[in-house]
DNA sequence: CTCGGCAATGTTTACGTAAACATCCACTGG
DNA sequence: CCAGTGGATGTTTACGTAAACATTGCCGAG
């Protein structure tokens, strides 16, 4: 910067002015001081601005295996609106979802270089874990259900799932069995008391819960059973790589769908339209659920605001060609 | 950090000797020390530190949307190996893939937090913008094809696309169908040249390419064509999305898999095991490819080695239930 | 003409850390 | 018994920036 400022025949404040774009310069320095910084490929030092402005324009996620496909779509939402904010994004893996490794991911959190941090997981682990979060970082959590305790954006998981079951119901099967994820799973859980409540209030029965881990292959093992149960017609799978493996289990055991069976996931993978058949799902706005992280959590920074809540995205059904009208 | 040397009783100096896990300081200080910073809740400040250590300790990753599963999968790889050596892993997201975006992706890199880059996304773009990248800064380029321009890691997509030909020429098919990746694709490009290569070499028809972009949507329209010639009796698809959509079009068409048709996709994504029929897929080692982007970029720190060239890691056939021995 | 006021620019300083150098002290060998 | 040695700790300084304050010079009102 000094020689910058040597160059330009200023001092180095100027420069420093110019390159934060205040205003109170001239129009003529500027230019100079703009020359000057290109001959030289002068860069600022963002160490040094950091520690002079005593903050790093930089968020923190905090994330598990990134092996869902909600989780993605979040975080390259969130890296995309963080940096139409002039943030930059920080990765923080925690490779274990154990307690050890969350608690210690979030003490790593007070000597990285991050102004927010942004949860993406279940938040069981969560729990035992906000005492080490150093003061003055905020925190939003995504994909989960803490509003007491942090600031939550998720999409509307109940809404979704209620959907799904009322769409099964409104075509005429007398109940819908469900395929959920797996216990651990705050998501997974929502989605299977939705669907409950949702029967219930229906005054239908309910058929016994099915578990799978997400993965395509728990939900073909599953699908396996609920496919010589010849009163189930109709399926909510609580994500759609779990429908995936569940239609392939059907079509082996010469269950057709949806003639024989209606099948609706959850998620809107961009594959599940060219499953066979295409799925009928329950379609997530990760996009909206990242930007309004990054956005819910810069205006916690300005506001220093303390109070949480929960803010839902709308989730919509699209309607493909796995689900049709009872035909028994 | 005065406040904990002044509570420990000892010079600040001290305090970041043990806070460093330098050596030189005895038990008893080192206790006193530890005990001071717990008591005041200290937390090293990471400006400061990076602006005296002259390094950041974190990896930039350049990259277009998350949306391919590869590379999300060596962005995950990354971020873990990066921080097994102690680095943070930011990201630094292109939205547009303009060359006027890589640009700038380049060259806010260097007012970035950023000790070195790794750049997952096709090269094409990058032979412009290469002189942006400030001085210094190591970069390591994954999945692309430059090795005499950058240091470039990339599964062997060669050998890959290579080994699914000749698995379908094995089983007495005459030739191989390749429904590509897009054209600006390199990857796309390697696996297509590679098929060409090795029907020839095997003294094999060629027939016309059939071009996809990805997704499983072109997939299913390539499908639709690619169904209707009774010739097709093989095809190799640049990736498992194409895949799923191809075999989506040839059930409605009513051409069996593998009976009929073999098909043979690429990348092994989880869900291919769960398609219908199951998809043979050529594996890709994408943790492997993401630790040794780490690796290498954080060796080219150390060295300040200057020197390009290409590592390739092997890919692996899996073998399922969608191709077969010719029938005809 | 003179002085207040304001815009443009310069000077000083502190941010928190760690390298380099300085100091102190206990112990060893001659 | 003393110089020498080396380990433990303290002191000084600089990293690059931007806030706070100081200075300059110009303009217009009185």
């Amino acid at each position: 910067m000094a020689d910058v400022a040597q160059l330009a025949g200023v001092s180095s404040q100027t420069v420093s002015r110019v390159s934060n774009g205040f205003p109170g310069v001239t129009e003529d320095t500027r230019a100079q001081v703009m020359a000057a910084m290109r001959e030289l490929g002068y860069r600022p030092n963002s160490a040094a601005r950091a520690l002079r402005r005593g903050e790093f324009r930089t968020l923190g996620v905090i994330t598990f295996s990134l092996s869902t496909m909600g989780n993605i779509r979040t975080l390259e939402a969130i890296a995309t609106s963080a940096a139409e904010h002039g943030y930059a994004v920080t990765l923080l893996p925690v490779a274990v979802p154990t307690q050890d490794e969350v608690n210690g991911a979030f003490s790593r959190l007070g000597e990285l270089a991050v102004d927010a941090v942004i949860v993406i997981m279940e938040i069981h682990l969560l729990d035992a874990a906000t005492v080490s979060l150093p003061p003055g970082v905020q925190v939003v959590v995504a994909d989960s259900d803490a509003g007491d305790r942090y600031t939550v954006v998720d999409t509307d998981q109940a809404g979704g799932a209620r959907d799904a079951v009322r769409h099964l119901l409104d075509l005429g099967h007398d109940t819908v069995w469900h395929l959920a994820g797996p216990e651990g799973s705050f998501a997974a859980q929502r989605r299977a008391n939705a669907w409950r409540d949702t029967l219930r209030a229906a005054g239908r029965v309910t058929p016994p819960l099915v578990r799978g881990d997400w993965s395509a292959e728990s939900g073909y093992r599953a699908g396996l059973r609920l496919a010589d149960d010849p009163d189930c017609t109709a399926v909510f799978t609580a994500n759609d790589q779990m429908a995936l493996g569940l239609l392939r289990a059907l079509h082996e055991r010469g269950r057709r769908v949806p003639d024989d069976v209606s099948v609706i996931g959850f998620d809107d993978i961009p594959e599940s339209a060219s499953f066979l058949p295409p799925l009928t799902t329950i379609h997530q706005d990760f996009a909206e659920v990242g930007r309004l992280c990054v956005e819910g959590v810069l205006s916690k920074m300005r506001e220093g605001g303390a109070e949480h809540g929960t803010t839902l995205v709308p989730t919509r059904l699209v309607r493909r060609a796995s689900t049709a009208r009872r035909r028994s």
